[in-house]
DNA sequence: TCCCTATCTTTACATCGTAAAGATCAGATA
DNA sequence: TATCTGATCTTTACGATGTAAAGATAGGGA
């Protein structure tokens, strides 16, 4: 496929490294290149990060591969492996960029609610709002089983996320919920909000709704669906399957 | 790592289905191993089938490669692209035999049941007693992205499996299911239902309830918060987070 | 008997993740 | 100022994987 895994990089004369290399290279460097890209980069580790986003937004999860933000990004094939370790590594960080941006989106959703309706759903609205805008940022952080939970950062920006959750039902309940304690009917609270709105999410991204939405009344749309899933009187049964 | 991907093959005396039978093979067929392999193998699809399905109990999700379920089946790392196309057809064909197993353990679950309490709560604990069972064959069927719904095995299990709970929750709600017409609120029960069991499950096998597990009461099991979760009474407030 | 087709094996290739060694730079040390 | 050191990036290399293509081998008719 005509270019050689290195063939774009100006700095550094590359493959000709031995061949002309006295001829071509005075003897430091360029001393003019400094600008835009010297031999260390300064910033690659972000730089990485949103190459990976881009790829990931391009080619979809099954083409995010190290080599392929490394040469979105510019750089040679091995470099992303100094700053990340390992796919794995990389996949952590980029899923905790995502938590981050779940979380400020979640958030934002929530301050802009004003009639109580309004803020219980806002949260499901946005959580589904998110994962339908960035597919592959969610597959990342729910799909994947390539994620290191040990790291730092990701660790914390998933548990702020189930933190968010967890605050929100309880305000719901109009109740406190513990940090190290909860009753079954509190827990099964979160759980039940929680299956739901990521179930559904799930279901959606996979197309596995369209049987459902494909039935329904002309134009009824996933949001509608959801609404009605989550505001739905009890039938007088238990809710199961 | 010693064997290189064709080293134990004189051909065919697999592994020791018949050991030191074909020690001695003059020329064509011994005509004494045609009773348990000879060249074709004869039902090498099947045997294929059943080999990735122990690689995938042994090694995982990620451990099930085209080459792996070869080895393991005892021929050539290419013959099951004569059988299956590439790999998203062998994982296609795999869930397909995951959702008729599936499928059988909620049938007989269902059947199980007597009171109408154990009757709603029969199939979601089958549904996620399957995928606690049979993780791997869950990860397949639900996590991966590599599926051809469009081959009919695949399709025609997957659509069984919708059909059942659909028929279900009509069941439940004591009203027909129409084939090609749903009303909003039937379509939000069945979402609802299939959300909620099917986002428990995944957040249960991704070790995402364990926060909550711990802050459970002592020896609170996830069953338990299943049932909790879809018995549990409504607050009075619309179930959302 | 001979050929045809399905089945399986060999061989080959591009890509991927990862390890290891070399090149390059920024700054501390002397 | 000159050198050393550690961090950063590149090269090179290796095994594994999916897939294509060509060769070998049966089994079943013509």
């Amino acid at each position: 496929m005509g270019k050689s895994e290195t063939a774009r990089n100006p700095r550094t004369p590359r493959k000709t490294s031995s061949a002309a290399k006295a001829q071509a290279r005075p003897a430091r460097r360029p001393a003019a290149a400094r600008t835009e890209t010297p031999y260390h980069h300064g910033a690659l580790r972000e730089a990485l990060l949103r190459a990976a986003e881009r790829v990931l937004e391009r080619d979809g999860l099954a083409g995010l591969t190290l080599r392929a933000v490394a040469r979105e990004a510019g750089v040679s094939h091995a470099a992303p492996t100094h700053h990340f370790g390992d796919l794995t590594g990389l996949l952590s960080e980029l899923a905790a960029v995502g938590f981050r941006q779940f979380n400020a989106a979640m958030a934002s959703a929530c301050d802009a609610a004003t009639t109580p309706l309004e803020r219980a759903l806002a949260r499901p609205k946005a959580y589904v709002a998110y994962a339908q805008a960035h597919p592959g940022m969610y597959g990342i952080m729910f799909r994947t089983e390539r994620l290191d939970y040990s790291r730092p950062s990701l660790h914390e920006a998933a548990e702020a996320s189930f933190a968010g959750l967890a605050n929100a039902i309880g305000m719901m309940r109009q109740e406190h919920i513990s940090e190290d304690a909860l009753t079954l009917t509190q827990g099964a609270a979160i759980a039940r909000a929680w299956s739901m709105v990521h179930g559904f999410t799930m279901l959606l991204l996979d197309g596995r709704l369209e049987d459902i939405l494909d039935r329904l009344p002309e134009g009824t749309t996933a949001e509608r669906l959801l609404e009605a899933m989550l505001t739905a009187p009890i039938t007088g049964k238990p809710t199961g399957p």
